[in-house]
DNA sequence: TAGGACTGGGGTAATTGGGGTG
DNA sequence: CGTGTCCCAATTACCCCAGTCC
């Protein structure tokens, strides 16, 4: 059970959508898109501009 | 793949707002504010600094 | 290619945090 | 000691529409 300690910069990494952030979080999809462009989050980005969430970082942040 | 490694105070759990904890206890949003910072209850933060608590937490604290 | 669902923006109301005070 | 209330600044929610995803 290593998948949370060795990597934080990589991207073989289960994404999450923004909808579903924002259900973990009990928040609205456009506070964590405010988020993601205030850099609290590092998402990856689709070839058509939309963010995808690690869901590391974002297992991290919900506690 | 189990994200929350087996843990029973973490995610995987609904999330309430203070409004909505106030409104279960017949108090005031302070109130619950109060609690929180007392030490009394143990919500999750949001990226911007507001408290979201664990439905399942509530709802033993209603009995 | 068509179509429904989701997302990225922006603007404006509503909620929340924190301190101080009855 | 616990709670309700008032204040202000910050954060968040809800509204729109154009673009992207599948």
């Amino acid at each position: 059970m290593r998948w949370g300690q060795d990597r934080m910069d990589n991207d073989n990494d289960q994404l999450m959508t923004p909808a579903e952030v924002a259900e973990a979080f009990r928040v609205d999809t456009a506070t964590v898109t405010r988020w993601a462009r205030a850099g609290l989050l590092n998402p990856v980005f689709t070839l058509g501009g939309h963010r995808r969430y690690r869901a590391s970082e974002i297992s991290d942040r919900l506690r």
